[in-house]
DNA sequence: CATGAATGAGATTTCATTCAT
DNA sequence: AATGAATGAAATCTCATTCAT
């Protein structure tokens, strides 16, 4: 019998992963059962436990495709040229967001994994990579704005990408519990939000 | 011992709560078992079933405190007087959703209801009912805003609502998982970003 | 507080024994539970415990009335004036097995009690009190015809009674379960059964 | 051990019916716990539950057992040659009826599966199936009678069949409960109450 | 006499995981 | 490499019974 390619054992897994996210999000992680991934991978208990040694591992790793290639995605629009207005950032992030949390999206898992986190140290530590590296990104493309004229120098960058960083989960969680919230609703929102005279009340 | 006041009754339940949100906060509401709660509370599986009919019984009761008394807080903030620049609220919002989500906080397990609201009906409607809630509470005092002259008629203030309220999951979020965003830092974050300026970029 | 009297005890006992039957025959014994005759009965529990001390007491109880006054009905038929025939004596003792069997009749327990003294002696010991006494008045009844002359003098009354009395048991059988089965039809069966040509086949 | 025979899994099965009859017929249906039954099969409570999928199931599919090839040997009794006169036919299945509830007899389970019948509709069905059949069986035997110009032509064959079953229940609870009544006994007492003299008697 | 809150053993069932084939 | 039967710990929930009030 022949060694089997790498590129079969990464198949196996990856249809492994992609049938366990399509039960995840159909039923939730804890009660999706192993039995069910193995029915959706249309695979044996031995099979999957060939890949994987326990279900946590495929909740991990599961987990580690959530976000898919918003990172990648944002660092480009981030980074990029021309440097883009911030209402036009958000919108098309949110875009992003957005299509990332369709149907069978790995975004749709976003909160069970914040959920996890709280207790799974693994997991903890990838979503807060994750939203480190967001929020890093943010910065970055702050001080651009800062560099560029557009905000004064004093500007505390940091707390700035925290705060830009923050409206997304809020955005995804309105999307997929009321979906009455879009990239052009956040983007006009923020435009509303964006007037210097709402913070000149206090004396 | 029968014949007991109702008052008596009413302790009893929010003992088992307390007992089931500590366990929730402490390991998890899936790795929390019924024993857990038992112990936790001091009392016998039968007395607690005689006050709740179910684990769910006991997660949806508990869910149904989450907030706690975060509408009437931010009510009184955004519907007072005087009428508080954004930051300011945005601010003391803020600083309230940190105690709510201290220690035994309620707020802790907002991550886990958002979570089980993807999944249960039931939890998923009382989930987007504090949402739209808290949504509206900003709509209003954004429309206080423009009523003040502080902002044009032509906002959209719902947008706008459904924008600020967005930061606070993710204000969240942070805190519990980083630990390194506070209140005056998204006080800070906000103003930074609010800058005409910003947007001028596109020509 | 005054001694109460034999008489309110003896009400007492016998309101608990109708709450347990009703709910016995609505529900089975085993899936009733103590809780719900306490609710039949509009009793608490430390009530019903004051009268009976268990469970099976309760329904030890309530199998010795089963049968009712079946066997004094019978023996003043079997014994009484004048001597009838058995079609007509079969007919008269299942038309009262079935107004004993009606609606919230005794005689619907009678499965459960022969299903229960499989294995509980003490209901074996009264199903059996029951059968004897009942397979006995047979026996006399037909002693009866033979010194009337009807049935001739070798006749193993014994062996007859047992045949008579194992009718009831299907009768019973089929009327609660089938419904098509009245006791005019078994003693037109009976009638039609009696015939020695059928027992002349054999050479 | 894996890719088992279609024949490995009706053993098993067979295996968890026997161990669970053995136990229903040794401290009765509701007092055997699922326990006792693995213990009994020498299987782990996963391995019974791949066979079947509730404890009701498993009471379910024994009572299917119950009264054994009863039917069939009822039905080459009666609609065999030679004709065989009633008392000899009644012997014989007594005789077979005895066979099947000796011991570990299915029969045994007979007075359960009434009991049960009386309240879960899927048992009531399987019983009222039962007992439909072996009337039937009688009928048709009548009517044979009837045909062999041993009975009047206007005899009522229904009436008569189901009388006939009748004999049975009544014949089985006096031997599993008393251990004093046999085949040969009901025979002789089917025979001295054949006598058209014991239906003179009303004038 | 009566109440009914509390007990806690025990019942049924599920499910991640293993390993002989 | 793959199978899937088997394991057995653990989870949720029920219920007869007691006893302080």
């Amino acid at each position: 019998m022949p060694r089997v390619s790498e590129e079969h054992l990464e198949r196996r897994r990856r249809q492994i992963l992609e049938a366990a996210r399509t039960c995840f999000i159909r039923k939730g992680i804890h009660a999706t059962s192993m039995q069910d991934i193995f029915t959706e991978a249309g695979l044996s208990a031995g099979a999957v436990y060939r890949y994987f040694k326990s279900k946590n591992e495929i909740i991990e790793a599961n987990i580690a495709t959530v976000i898919g290639d918003l990172r990648t995605f944002f660092t480009a629009l981030a980074d990029g040229d021309p440097l883009l207005p911030v209402d036009e950032v958000v919108e098309r992030l949110a875009s992003h967001v957005v299509a990332l949390s369709g149907e069978n999206g790995p975004l749709r898992l976003a909160p069970q994994a914040w959920a996890l986190a709280m207790h799974d140290p693994e997991i903890a530590a990838y979503v807060a990579d994750n939203v480190t590296d967001l929020r890093d990104t943010w910065t970055l493309y702050i001080r651009r704005l800062v560099g560029a004229g557009l905000l004064p120098a004093e500007t505390d960058v940091v707390a700035a990408g925290k705060t830009l960083f923050a409206l997304f989960p809020g955005f995804l969680i309105q999307r997929l519990l009321l979906k009455d919230f879009g990239p052009e609703d956040m983007r006009r929102g923020l435009k509303a939000l964006t007037r210097e005279s709402m913070l000149t009340l206090t004396a």
